[in-house]
RNA sequence: CGGGACGUGGCGCAGUUUGGUAGCGCGCAGCGUUCGGGACGCUGAGGUCGUGGGUUCAAAUCCCGCCGUCCCGACCA
């Protein structure tokens, strides 16, 4: 392609109130524009990116066996309230209505639809399956943001693996988990995988593959001394004990105007300091009403609630909800005598005594409360949010928290679709069985997004050749020079014969607008050919990561660059 | 959805407080000089001031509604 004549609509002025780097990179540097909230036009520069991702994503999917296909966007909305995620997935889910009235959905994942597609296979001699499309889909993001990061319309590679048993099922995540790794490697990013919770999609266990940084909206928390790591919503921590010493009576005693943790601890402190006092959390989890139990000073992680009650929305109760519940308001609730709402209790106040918590009578507390004893727990589980420093489960290493941009995500699903649109095989023994399904993810405009969050320096871009829009530019220095045009042609057929993605920068500008220009589009190889070089028979070949300068002779620069290009053009060594 | 900000040639902005008929930089077109690190001169094109209504002799400017965008908090690839 000749620079000249190609539409790259670089910027001098970044978008003001972009926040993300590579938001005000891809806009500046030519590759994508805005439409809309969330809504993004791929510029010639940014579809090439993107096809040259979707190219990974299909070898690695090819490789493990997956078959591509393209299933429909826009779907029959009684498909999704069948599954019940019409309802679960609440305003992100994407309505319309036609003109003869039908409800439909725009797809936001499609798990229903390759769960029907299943229902074709008859034996477990047809299995497994991994079935795979890169496609579009709509989400209704409550706030799009971060160019690229955050949107509500983007292309996804979702892959499902199908299975006669959960072994099966095992080996199609482990498939998936080395494919993961392979793609995000060879796109030059250095993601990591962590335990996630699961959400929205149903299923039992779930890695995220993130990327470090500061854009990202993730919060992970990794041990600094072992292996450990997960996603904030799921990370958990090791407690300290605590000794409660000899076992008390309850008892109720005032305490006017103390409504925190923090004012009865001040008042109490012999008895009521944060690790001895029962926060009393009043939730309503898809609208029902629960109590959430935590030690004074541990804070709850919601998506550990919503798992733990198998909901998908929670939010805290207002007071005006909470007083025909409990007959008080926030600052002297408690759980003790509780019986008619679900209790969920953090392990942290397992075996606890001589606690202290509201007595559902404003100006009251108890001390003395033995929390086995004397509440009615329905489920002790693992509620309370991690922060940094806490101690690792494994090892007793330090944790820290970091963010991260989610580039994937893996799920061992279960049966759950298959059952609910009848995906059915007869195994060996004749026996009708649900199909065991995984679904696997990945956001392909968010990686490019994630790409350029950790590959560029002050002047632009710095792509790995794998996802460069093109591998190498050529800068014509003097366009006007006749033997110099005449030696960059020739350079640039040669370039294209090899098979090489070259860029001609044939432009009519002064040279150090194309030598910028080339550095925030980010292009790995420059070679710069002018008068002065022509004259002396060399060019000048920068590789842009560095931006490492070196003379070559111009008789062998085409197959030296060439060379290099094609050693990283696969990846993995960037 | 709650909180904050913004909307003026293609891009980035000033002008709004104190109404008087729109300006700057970049970019763009033509000509000339220049050109191995974001050149310069001259000439020129380009704007329903987001939108609807109101106040006024007069509205980018004041008032009301609506739309849109961004940022901060609850969701996800």
């Amino acid at each position: 392609m000749r620079w000249s004549q190609a539409f790259i609509p670089t910027l001098r002025e970044a978008p003001a109130d972009a926040e993300a780097v590579s938001h005000k990179l891809l806009v500046r540097a030519g590759f994508i524009r805005q439409l809309a909230a969330g809504s993004y036009t791929m510029l010639p520069l940014g579809q090439r990116v993107r096809l040259k991702v979707a190219g990974i994503i299909r070898e690695e999917m090819d490789a493990i066996g997956g078959q591509e296909m393209v299933l429909p966007t826009l779907h029959p909305a009684e498909i999704w309230r069948k599954s019940g995620r019409y309802d679960l997935m609440g305003d992100n889910l994407f309505r319309l209505v036609d003109r003869r009235d039908v409800e439909l959905v725009l797809g936001m994942t499609e798990e229903e639809i390759f769960a029907i597609l299943a229902t074709e296979l008859f034996s477990y001699r047809q299995l497994p399956q991994i079935w795979y499309q890169i496609h579009t889909k709509f989400r209704d993001e409550p706030r799009p943001k971060s160019g690229l990061l955050r949107v509500r319309e983007f292309t996804m590679k979702d892959s499902y693996t199908l299975d006669i048993d959960r072994a099966g099922l095992d080996r199609g995540f482990d498939k998936h988990y080395e494919a993961y790794r392979r793609i995000f490697a060879r796109m030059g990013l250095d993601a990591v995988d962590v335990e996630a919770s699961s959400g929205a999609m149903g299923g039992r266990e779930s890695r995220e593959f993130v990327v470090r940084s500061e854009a990202g909206e993730d919060w992970i928390v990794t041990c600094v001394t072992c292996d450990y790591r997960a996603n904030l919503e799921r990370a958990t921590s090791a407690i300290d004990p605590v000794d409660d010493g000899e076992t008390e009576d309850l008892e109720r005693f005032p305490t006017p105007g103390l409504r925190t943790i923090a004012a009865l601890a001040e008042a109490f402190p012999d008895i009521a300091s944060p690790e001895r006092q029962i926060k009393t959390l009043v939730y309503l989890v898809d609208e029902r009403p629960v109590l959430v139990l935590l030690r004074g000073d541990h804070d709850l992680q919601e998506q550990k609630l919503l798992d733990a009650a198998g909901a998908s929305e929670g939010r805290p109760a207002r007071p005006e909800e909470i007083r025909p519940l409990l007959g008080a308001d926030p600052g002297s609730l408690g759980a003790v005598g509780v019986t008619d709402i679900p209790i969920f209790a953090d392990i942290a106040l397992k075996g606890r005594r001589n606690m202290t918590t509201g007595a559902n009578e404003d100006d009251w507390h108890l001390r003395g409360v033995d929390v086995e004893r004397d509440i009615a727990v329905t489920t002790w589980t693992d509620l309370r949010e991690v922060v940094d420093g806490d101690l690792c489960v494994q090892d007793g290493g330090k944790l820290e928290l970091w963010k991260a941009i989610e580039v994937g995500h893996i799920f061992k699903l279960g049966t759950k679709y298959s059952e609910t649109f009848g995906a059915y095989v007869q195994d060996e023994a004749g026996e009708s069985r649900p199909i065991v399904m995984g679904s696997y993810g990945i956001g392909l405009e968010r990686g490019v997004a994630a790409v350029v969050e950790s590959n560029h320096d002050e002047k632009g871009i710095v792509w790995p050749v794998s996802v460069a829009p093109y591998e190498v530019v050529l800068t014509v220095v003097r366009v006007d020079d006749t033997a110099t045009m005449a030696i960059a042609n020739q350079l640039y057929e040669t370039f294209s014969q090899n098979g090489v993605e070259v860029l001609l920068d044939d432009r009519e500008e002064r040279p150090g607008v194309k030598f910028a220009d080339a550095e925030l589009v980010g292009i790995p190889f420059r070679v710069t050919i002018g008068p002065k070089g022509v004259a002396e028979g060399v060019a000048e070949v920068t590789e842009r990561r560095g931006l490492v300068r070196a003379e070559v002779p111009l008789d062998t620069v085409v197959s030296s660059v060439s060379e290099r290009v094609f050693s990283a053009r696969h990846g993995i060594s960037g």
